[in-house]
DNA sequence: CTGAAAGCGCTAACAG
DNA sequence: CTGTTAGCGCTTTCAG
């Protein structure tokens, strides 16, 4: 047996050594036309004799689709890559995005602002985008839209409202999210709650922000509120920190902290430890995120779990079935997100800490 | 001006449009032919007029090449993707390695198992592959090889050594590193250390294995091997822990641990301090790969920094040089992976815990 | 049921 | 310097 061209086999290749024409190998890969079964079985030997595997780009270039869609991950920073934060939620999202992609048939390609002048190419290839948390005056929702490529958000866009627009929505709960780490914060005996957010223009940071407005005037309680960037991390939450010990606006330090970004509460958390204050005894704090730090850190601090494998299969299933045309997936109205109570906002409970 | 026809322009649009011929618009844009600077401009202006983009994937068809590499993510489980292990390893690879790539002009596909029946077509049409701590035996690797697709490997193909194979390799330094985290435990005081390594049959596991009993047998220091698979998580570092303490099959309790995993170190501290064992005082504990909550816990715990950044960077030009038929890029031989003492290790030092 | 042939958008000889 | 043209591997009418 002559070793077979470099080159890989092409669909040729395969008629001629089945002895049928090119169609018919199309057809009967595709389950297009009408094989007979015996042809296609002679077929499907020749093909896997020759180890032939369709080529993905030539059948993209015929049906305009390649078969991958991009998570476009925010936090990706050219400049510093390596200080990815909220590294639990990103990686957990991609990590159950591809998966999913792969149910799907589809690849998953990671990608960081495509709208920049670098954009490669390849970043633009993909069939459909996952953006999540877009921003107010999003120039990648702009961009996308514009060129008509298909797009879930995970989030809101912040000033469209769902009905109005189109694009289909994966829902992280923020209002719902908001009130139950309040009023988890509320019934653990906190009177003078205050919220941390970060400050990306994001349904999360803006909503919860509203959601508490609200709340504190229901509970008649002077609002707190503190923005801290994102990409501070820990550092970031000290400062809110101090903010809110120090800065005695709001009549009073406050004895319960929600606080948005994972790392945020940490850094609250060092702050109030640094001062004497015990956690939950003086000061109960929930973070809005979860992830692996809060488990292990000297106090573990309660959380709201967004579930970002959920949200993640969510946002893969509805884009594939827009790509395809199909009706988006119906899942239901459960609840996704979750509360998940640790030591920092536990009442009193003599085996914990 | 009529609404452009609804289909993207291609390039014979903008031929078209600026008098040209195909080939002077292809070459403008390749720069590989020669175009007078006014037609490039003339060209250019067409183009950027009519909103015309390269479209890759025809790209591709004819070069073979689709601008795409794929990272193998070992830890994505199709069953449970949620369960990412080392979270921050992953997530700070991926992240560096979408940013490098970008940088090289290739997108970043995320895949999980490519060798698998359900393989998206997608999943292969990619030119190269990162395949990180290949194990014993790889299919994945086998895959590969036989597929003639370009790959590079982070940490050794256990059983190849480097010189045979022309596998270009990122080296993640597993002797250096094993005998970095072992000194600083015997200066820190240890004097029985173990070793508690996952049960992956990949160069990192294996190597640190080897090079633990040599060092071991150097510093007449009876050996303590513990393995807990990866997946366990801190529950797999519990038990090693107890495995350790309880049967003391190697003549007492170790009072130094160097656990690969950090989730594992994780564990084993929970396990010491539920036993009342003070870190670092009666047991000093290093972790062999890096993660925030290790920055976090209760006590914070010393742990090899593998650079996860560094090293993607580093497998990225790797491979996007092999693509290109280019040299491998000379990174020198400084070191990557450093050691982050923490307080788990920390000799005495009042500030610190 | 099967085949011939016309492209998808682009590049690369090869001629002018 | 610029244009003509022949495909890359595949799908898809449209005829047999």
């Amino acid at each position: 047996m002559p070793p077979p061209p470099s080159r890989r086999p092409t669909i040729r290749d395969v008629a001629r050594s089945a002895g049928v024409s090119v169609t018919t190998v199309s057809h009967t890969f595709s389950g297009n036309g009408k094989v007979a079964p015996a042809t296609q079985q002679r077929v499907r030997t020749a093909a896997h004799d020759l180890g032939y595997r369709p080529d993905v780009i030539a059948q993209g270039l015929r049906s305009n689709r390649l078969g991958v869609i991009a998570l476009v991950a925010r936090q990706l920073d050219a400049l510093r890559p390596e200080l990815l934060f909220d590294v639990d939620y990103f990686a957990r999202f991609a990590g159950a995005a591809a998966v999913a992609s792969l149910a799907e048939g589809l690849g998953l390609m990671l990608v960081s602002d495509p709208t920049g002048p670098r954009a490669a190419g390849a970043a633009l290839a993909s069939d459909g985008f996952i953006v999540t948390e877009p921003v107010v005056d999003d120039p990648l929702v702009e961009m996308l839209t514009n060129a008509g490529i298909p797009f879930v958000t995970v989030g809101e866009i912040p000033g469209v409202a769902p009905e109005t627009s189109d694009v289909p929505l994966v829902d992280i709960e923020s209002g719902r999210l908001t009130t139950l780490a309040l009023d988890h914060l509320w019934e653990s005996g906190a009177r003078r709650i205050a919220l941390v957010t970060g400050t990306d223009r994001n349904e999360w940071n803006l909503r919860s922000a509203s959601v508490y407005q609200r709340w504190a005037r229901f509970r008649r309680m002077p609002p707190a509120l503190v923005h801290a960037p994102e990409a501070l991390d820990d550092e970031g939450g000290r400062r809110a920190a101090i903010t809110l010990l120090d800065g005695s606006d709001a009549g009073g330090v406050p004895d319960g902290i929600y606080a948005l970004t994972s790392n945020h509460a940490l850094g609250i958390l060092a702050e109030l430890t640094v001062r004497g204050l015990r956690v939950p005894d003086d000061v109960r704090i929930v973070a809005g995120s979860d992830a692996e730090s809060l488990r292990t850190s000297q106090t573990t601090i309660s959380s709201i779990d967004l579930r970002p494998d959920e949200l993640a299969r969510r946002a893969v299933q509805a884009l594939a079935a827009r790509l395809d045309d199909r009706p988006p997936p119906d899942h239901g109205d459960a609840p996704v997100g979750r509360l998940l109570v640790r030591a920092s906002s536990r009442p009193r409970s003599p085996d914990q800490r």
